[in-house]
DNA sequence: AGCACGCCGACT
DNA sequence: GTCGGCGTGCTC
């Protein structure tokens, strides 16, 4: 037999992959590609995936060490998904091993096989030759009249035992079996809505896309429809036999959302969303993979399931800062969603109703296909949206003294209102009155939120709480809280309008799904009440009894450091706007300011996001930022500041003389480079964080930079203090 | 990133 | 006496 070795790739943050020599006795056909492989690595057992196999090795023979077992016999992954992780590891230049691993569920990588995902089940083998003695066999035996297979938890669900099982499977009738759970589908599907004209002609325009890579742009307002028009698609691509992946935001996946989807489609459908345990998200990765599952609805990481029949892939609230991983692999699920779209070949529809300033760019240039949606299904009409000036103007617990009789005006005429306050806790400012003194944060360069409930102060960037302390710590003085959390206006509004039931949603007072549900179906009631809440609330709910939306701190966007600011706050003032009046009654929203004549806000409440969003685009582009450039960052952290930083400079030094070599007749290099300079919160979790960041229009140049100056970072002595990553197109300049 | 190895402080 | 703190070095 002839000497070989297998390229294997490894969970680490390393940039490189390593050599293992096969099992005793077997051959190199017993290694494809994909295959996952347990191994012995610097003193840890790791679960590997198999890149190739080959005749030479530049490792020396005694530190090969051979390969420990093989985990299944077959590949869990194919070379489309090799090569799209291979595509990853480029892009965002990280190690190929972690970008692999992002494909493979928790147990797998754990080392556990797929039939560990199995349940107990119990199948129908023959009809029934003669009448069951008891009334509780007879039952069980009609239900596999009904459906051949049933799981062993749906049965002991509707009251049956073991033994009744048994015994029917002691007459031969039915017999047990470990099966993958077959996910939901409806027994009677719900028929499909009336779509409007602008529906119709966005419907026949995505489905004659099937069978080819195209993308979109589906811009449709509040309650334009959606929904509906992405249910027609996938029937259209569940007809010819195709999968399709539908991808929302992290609150987006409710249980609103998921009953639509499911009371839709007669075919299976699964979930992978961070509510699920390991074992929920082995099965379903494995449906989709094994094409079980036709749709597969998931969060961000569920971009990475094989699916082998995928004909659709459909991305919800595009613009969400959820689809962007904020640790590890920095990827954002839209973009490579739009990669994969592209080497399946086939249609991907990006929907919004505030498109993110990159996807409005790209199908303003042609390059995606834009659809828009103008009209409110039902006839129902737009909100009226004003401008509230609270410059001089009394406050009462931070809402302006001439709005409460506004909202007392809708809550008797037994309406909703929602109030939305983007900061949690009860104040976010504690000081003393005599001294000054502020509570900070002993880890970060952040102010202490005050919390009643537990009552504590609390650090909102890292885990860091403590008690309140009863007077100041530095002069015994008198302590104030200053400003107002979701706590304190619940508070406040239950003085004010007594017999009216206040509900808050927020991170605090929502734990757990069932919450949630709880309140949801509270306010679906219809009953007068206020909801008062932070971004939770403002993301994808339909509350049809709200006729009046209140924002309490619109201008907490206006002024930002980051040049994302106005973009997103306008995308968030739009989608909580948005939640008013969507039946019959014409919804009524309120945005308090300090800065009514803030051109950019008018522009948005009297021309709507769109404009907005043009006026925006052609900012960006008279300064050369993205979409007009790519971005990039090289962030370091240290518990040392010195470190941090001096580690950014020698990269900035490293980089201004690759630029000077290889352009050498250019006049202003190809990549612009900013930094290093602090993070906006220079301390954060006792770190001290430093940034570089890049600017070009030029992908290749700025890549090959990155590329070498990885090159340089990876062969820096690691240092435990002294940490570094990448982000390629940040989403927020932390 | 883990994890093992190694060399100095406060416990049974 | 030893348990364990985390500095540093390596991983086919």
């Amino acid at each position: 037999m002839t000497f070989f070795v297998v390229n294997v790739a490894l969970p680490v943050p390393l940039r490189r992959t390593f050599d293992y020599l096969p099992q005793a006795g077997e051959g190199i056909e017993s290694y494809p590609s994909g295959l996952c492989v347990r191994v012995q690595f610097a003193g840890q057992l790791l679960t590997g995936v198999v890149l190739h196999t080959a005749t030479h090795t530049d490792v020396p023979a005694n530190k090969l060490k051979a390969i420990l077992a093989t985990l299944e016999p077959k590949p869990l992954l194919g070379v489309e998904e090799l090569q799209l992780a291979q595509w990853l590891s480029e892009y965002y230049h990280h190690s190929l091993g972690a970008v692999l691993e992002l494909f493979l569920p928790a147990m797998i990588r754990r080392g556990s096989t797929l039939a560990e995902a199995d349940v107990r089940s119990w199948r129908k083998v023959q009809e029934p030759s003669s009448m069951l003695k008891g009334s509780k066999q007879q039952a069980l035996w009609v239900l596999f009249a009904r459906q051949p297979l049933w799981a062993h938890s749906q049965l002991t669900a509707q009251g049956f035992t073991l033994a009744q099982m048994q015994k029917l499977q002691g007459l031969g009738l039915i017999q047990e079996e470990l099966k993958l759970p077959i996910p939901y589908a409806s027994p009677a599907p719900n028929p499909a809505l009336m779509l409007n004209a602008q529906q119709q002609q966005a419907l026949n325009a995505l489905s004659a896309s099937l069978g080819r890579f195209q993308p979109f742009l589906l811009e449709g307002i509040t309650g334009s429809g959606k929904t509906e028009v992405y249910l027609r698609l996938i029937q259209a691509a569940l007809d010819k036999g195709l999968q399709a992946l539908v991808l929302v935001p992290e609150i987006g996946l409710t249980p609103q959302t998921v009953r639509r989807f499911q009371a839709r489609f007669a075919v299976p459908v699964a979930l992978l969303h961070s509510g699920l345990n390991d074992r929920e998200r082995l099965q379903g990765w494995r449906q989709a993979k094994e094409g079980v599952a036709r749709i597969l609805i998931g969060t961000r990481s569920a971009i990475f399931t094989p699916m082998p029949e995928l004909g659709l892939i459909i991305i919800d609230e595009e613009h969400d800062g959820s689809f962007k991983q904020q640790d590890g692999l920095r990827y954002n699920a839209r973009d490579f969603a739009m990669v994969r779209a592209r080497s399946n070949g086939i249609p991907i529809v990006l929907g919004s109703a505030t498109p993110a300033l990159e996807t409005l760019h790209n199908a303003l240039s042609g390059k995606y296909q834009h659809l828009t949606l103008q009209q409110r299904a039902g006839g129902a009409k737009p909100p009226s949206i004003k401008l509230h000036s609270m410059q001089n103007r009394p406050m009462i617990a931070g809402f302006s003294q001439a709005i409460l009789p506004v909202m007392r005006d809708h809550l008797e005429r037994n309406k909703q209102v929602l109030v939305f306050l983007n900061r949690r806790g009860y104040a976010p400012l504690v000081a003393c009155q005599s001294c000054g003194w502020l509570a900070q944060c002993r880890y970060c360069d952040a102010r202490m939120t005050l919390h009643q409930s537990p009552s504590r102060l609390q650090c909102h960037h890292c885990d860091y709480h403590n008690p309140v302390p009863p007077c100041c710590p530095k002069c015994q003085g008198a302590l104030v809280d200053n400003g107002q959390g979701t706590e304190k206006v619940q508070e406040a509004l239950r003085d004010l309008f007594p017999n009216v039931p206040i509900h808050r949603v927020d991170r605090d007072s929502i734990s757990g799904k069932q919450a949630f549900d709880r309140f949801y179906e509270e306010v679906h009631k219809g009953e007068a009440c206020i909801l008062v809440g932070t971004q939770m609330l403002a993301k994808g709910h339909h509350f049809p009894d709200v006729t009046l939306v209140v924002i309490l701190d619109a201008d907490s966007g206006l002024f930002s450091h980051d040049f994302r600011g106005l973009e997103h706050s306008a995308q968030l003032i739009e989608q909580v706007a948005g939640r008013a009046g969507r039946e019959q009654d014409p919804g009524e929203v309120w945005i308090q300011t300090l800065y009514a004549a803030h051109p950019m806000l008018n522009l948005l409440v009297d021309s709507g996001y769109h404009a907005l969003a043009l006026a925006l685009l052609a900012e960006r582009a008279v300064q050369g930022l993205p979409p007009y450039s790519r971005m990039a960052m090289l962030g370091s952290d240290s518990t040392e500041a010195q470190l941090a930083r001096t580690l950014l400079q020698q990269v900035r030094a490293l980089a201004e003389q690759h630029l000077k070599i290889t352009y050498p007749k250019h006049s202003l290099a190809p990549v612009q480079l900013l930094g290093p300079s602090p993070a906006i919160m220079e301390r954060r979790a006792g770190r001290f964080r430093f940034q570089l960041q890049f600017f070009s229009s030029d992908r290749q140049a700025l890549h090959k930079l990155l590329y070498v100056l990885t090159q340089f970072l990876e062969a820096q002595k690691p240092n435990a203090k002294l940490r570094w990553h990448f982000d390629i197109d940040p989403m927020d300049i932390l």
